[in-house]
DNA sequence: GTTTGTGTAACAATCGTTTGGTACTAAATT
DNA sequence: AATTTAGTACCAAACGATTGTTACACAAAC
């Protein structure tokens, strides 16, 4: 039947759904997928350096097209800076709740944290260390869930019974740089995050 | 007296120069005036958010007047950061030369190497980690140039007396990672850049 | 009179974003 | 059951701004 001349475009807006679910789970797979191929982009090339474009040739769409899903490139980065970290914030506080000894929370946590930032395919991945390029006022705001999100390990590192004469506020800051920059070297095939994570925290380790 | 009425632009272009020191000093000091200023804003808002009129306007030039100095904004980071990895190179090695004891060796290199990275106006400033908005054959080149000079690190990591169990692969790697780093969060009024890198140098003790 | 430094002005390309229209579906109205 | 209406998902095309870069003119120094 000649019926679909023009099928290459114009996928059909909604399925046939008699169910919520399913129209909701398409208006929300668009929207994943854009803010997992956006992080993706933005993790691999900075924010500067991904286009609007590029991002909706990933997904499959003109660069314009995007603008029926998001706001701006600046609010995309942000949503997708805030729900990485607040996933990331799930997943640690739920990955050290089950552990007692204070090393063993603080490995738990860099396991975790390793295993969030260097998942190749996740939107969680990018909790990007692209601050740079971006605007200074959104800059601020960033900064200031990233410190809030970072407090997990303050609570982590407070804990320890740290050998004296290593001040928690460097150490702190020390790890979690460690923590947010393997990324910048790290490729499938070596190590894996949690093998990575626990030599971090056996260099770490210095009991009182 | 109304000589210089036009004095806004077409600074003389070079000094009463008899001496050929002078004219070269002149030369240089507008080339390394736009190195620093690149290195600073390049260090600062990355390579893709940083533009070539940005540069100009802090060397007190238009965009377009740059060229004379540089063949490309590309030729300009690469050679930019070149530069500072030499620089560097020799200073570490100067620094390492006079200590005898491993860990004393290190420490010196982490020092020296965080007094070149921190310093604020210096176009050693900016070893930069920006190689994201690259383009691919450059980005690799770089790294190449990247890996000979941290090839300082794997002498000096396997003259260390350490403890077994450490791989002095990835605690290498991860000691550059956060030497490479620090500029993320350091800023001027806290602790020293010799006193991090001592700090660090503390965490990464770990005797044989 | 050539050389060296700079401004002026433009180039094509790309940027983020907007507008307007088209294909399509789902629900409402007839 | 047929037709209108509403609304979604997308493309096509353009917008003004900015990008890296070049061509050309002019001024000062040699």
């Amino acid at each position: 039947m000649v019926v679909n001349k023009t099928s290459s475009r114009a996928r059909p807006a909604r399925p046939s759904a008699f169910e919520d679910d399913l129209f909701q789970n398409i208006v929300n797979e668009r929207h994943r997928e854009i803010l997992e191929v956006a992080a993706a982009l933005f993790a691999e090339k900075g924010y500067a350096g991904t286009s609007v474009r590029d991002i909706g040739e990933k997904v499959g769409l003109l660069g314009g097209s995007l603008y029926h899903y998001i706001k701006s490139k600046e609010s995309l980065f942000v949503c997708i800076h805030d729900m990485a970290l607040q996933l990331a914030e799930d997943r640690i506080r739920d990955a050290i709740a089950e552990k007692k000894d204070p090393w063993d929370r603080l490995e738990a946590a860099c396991v975790t944290m390793l295993e969030i930032k260097l998942d190749p395919d996740s939107l969680t991945m990018p909790m990007i260390n692209d601050f740079q390029s971006m605007p200074v006022d959104v800059r601020a705001s960033l900064v200031v869930k990233r410190d809030a999100f970072e407090r997990i390990f303050v609570e982590l590192v407070d804990e320890l019974p740290l050998a004296s004469g290593l001040d928690r506020g460097i150490y702190r800051l020390l790890l979690l740089t460690l923590l947010n920059n393997i990324g910048g070297w790290y490729h499938e095939g070596g190590l894996t995050p949690a093998q990575i994570a626990r030599q971090i925290v056996a260099i770490f380790r210095h009991d009182r």
